[in-house]
DNA sequence: GTGAAAGCGCTAACAC
DNA sequence: GTGTTAGCGCTTTCAC
């Protein structure tokens, strides 16, 4: 493997002088310069990112630290994120934490080892102890999806109340009344605002949310069935159920769907996260989109600002979800017990409605002030 | 940001005997090395990643490009890839080529900068000619899903011209005659070797292939739904499609429900790719899954143990795709034209079926020698 | 505009 | 079992 030396002498020229062609300087005789470039071809010669690391003490690199890479929310996010790196010239690292705190604190060790630029972090619960840590080498860090409870980060996230709010609010007005939740963990963020949003839809309409009906899982396919199969097994099963994610919502489907019933005729159903086949599945799937793409850029552009050296306090940058009304929670009528051929047309169709931006919903709000 | 010097005047040692605790050298006497972890915990003190890889000339780290983040073909293959990774003491870099030559190249010189210890590559197409860089600088490296035509590397792979030819035949099985293929990009060796697979299963049983019937997207979303209203428009259109993975499929259907018509009744849909929300689409999809975790695991063992030492000849695994058989195919019948009614039973299930295990299925399997 | 030389933080001979 | 020291490959003063 050829070193700047080689080049050097290759092209009679100091290290120095390759080292200035290699970063750009202007301040170098062109014509030096094509020899040394014509050098460079020559030998294949590649930098060394690690020795360049070590002496200026900084890599071009963000480390992106999400909870499950097979989690099309997280995924679609990273691409915002790559945008916007890759426009301003860092490369990504990605790493999945798996929902694991220990491998969590691994990769946010790694980061600080490898003198990474900055760092996305969308938190695994419950907050690792790690984290001082980074705080504490100053490394540029925004936290998304997640809020760290106690740190005072830059973070970017979703109005969940909001967004299980609205999705209540529907149900109600489409004639539903014992409405279940399922729910991730509430030491995250994501999923004690969602509780939240869900009471408060219930309650402003008079109606004392039924403990029983609260069920909490882990955001992962598994648990969501196992919670759906519980909230089937009741005496007084749900005539609707809001589930808090995209993973969650699968399992969901399978438990109603293997119990041999049929939505929304027996159970309406409400999910966070949207994708192309919610509009597909069988009854298109009313869902909360959030916007998870803004998310990623949002996220970048305050890690690419702390990194260009903005040193002010933490902000936060709160986006909207939007409810997208489909199939899977057709108004409740009397009489309603056939199971196909009374379904109305818009059972069928993923028809789409534009966000409610009503007063109440939009509560809480905040653009993150650059 | 304390360095090993720091630890070594804090605990009143060299910094030889830091660093032999940092690397558990077993001859450090065990007094000693308490102290000088004492001294590590309370200054905080990381050793730089930086300085240790231009020392070693090594990083314990594998750089991995894959086509697309989004594809849960190719996140859940990380996850294989990952739990070997993690198991050897290898953090993981997740590269994002987004089905760009140029990005691959930048990612891919990326990782030899960085001197990481290995490579997998799901490449993009076409083949980059910087891979003749990598392998001049012999960095282990292993390619999977697609294999590269005229490079000798280790990759793993699926049968995939067996996945389409099954494919086929149970279409053929069923009663379809008039059978489509939307495929991928034919410089793919995945694209090449489904429309391979595909053509054999049609003159197995002596039908033409017709080449109206092929269409060529790129593996996106867009792309199915954009060839699948093509395949629509035709005069006589297809009564059954072969859509060659996921994310295609995805569009393939938009297509077919946008135009009002619905599967089977009107035409039958078997896709590359399979997971949970396949079983719980409208109807549930047959498909040809794809051992995609396995896939991961498999890479990751070849690439471990080249990294272990390993210089013999370049080996392929071959692994085999199953189809999953549900109500997109069902049996096609005279006097099947209502709509709803007559469904057969197995058309709202997702009635799985067992991976054909038959001589020809097995054709050209090979399984990779350690 | 160019070169000499110091030094980033670590590891690994080698000496004791 | 421990310390001394050279040096990995690069950038960056500081002279000239």
């Amino acid at each position: 493997m050829a070193t700047i030396v080689d080049v050097a002498e290759a092209a009679g020229v100091s290290t120095a002088t390759v080292s200035r062609v290699l970063n750009n300087n202007p301040r170098v005789d062109p014509v030096m310069a094509v020899r040394v470039k014509r050098a460079i071809a020559e030998l294949g010669y590649r930098p060394s990112r690690a020795a360049r690391t070590l002496r200026t003490q900084q890599s071009r690199v963000w480390t992106l630290i999400i909870p499950d890479v097979r989690n099309p929310f997280f995924t679609e996010m990273v691409r915002g994120i790559e945008d916007v790196a890759y426009g301003a010239g860092y490369a990504l690292i990605l790493c999945n934490s798996d929902e694991d705190g220990t491998k969590e604190h691994a990769y946010l060790e790694l980061a600080l080892a490898e003198q990474v630029s900055g760092i996305v972090l969308a938190p695994t619960h419950p907050p690792v102890s790690s984290l001082r840590d980074v705080l504490a080498q100053a490394v540029p860090i925004v936290t998304v999806d997640r809020k760290l409870e106690g740190y005072d980060l830059d973070h970017v996230v979703v109005n969940n109340a909001s967004g299980a709010e609205q999705a209540v609010e529907h149900l109600l007005e489409r004639g539903y009344r014992r409405i279940a939740c399922i729910n991730g963990p509430l030491d995250t963020t994501t999923g004690w605002e969602r509780l939240v949003g869900y009471r408060r839809g219930l309650e402003r309409q008079g109606i004392a949310p039924d403990e029983e009906l609260v069920r909490l899982a882990d955001f992962r396919e598994a648990g969501g069935r196992r919670e759906m199969e519980h909230l089937l097994a009741l005496e007084e099963p749900p005539d609707a159920v809001l589930v808090g994610n995209n993973l969650m919502t699968l399992g969901a489907l399978e438990a109603i769907f293997q119990s041999g019933r049929e939505i929304p005729r027996d159970v309406a159903l409400v999910g966070f996260d949207d994708s192309s086949w919610n509009a597909l599945s069988r009854p298109p799937l009313t869902s909360i989109a959030q916007p998870t793409y803004e998310l990623g850029l949002e996220t970048a552009r305050l890690l690419l600002n702390r990194i260009e050296g903005y040193t002010g306090p933490a902000r936060e940058v709160m986006l909207s979800p939007v409810l997208n009304v489909r199939g899977s929670t057709v108004a409740r009528r009397a009489g309603y017990t056939t199971i196909e051929s009374t379904k109305p047309k818009e059972a069928r169709d993923g028809v789409r409605q534009p966000a409610r931006r009503g007063d109440r919903s939009k509560r809480g709000d905040r653009s993150g002030a650059q």
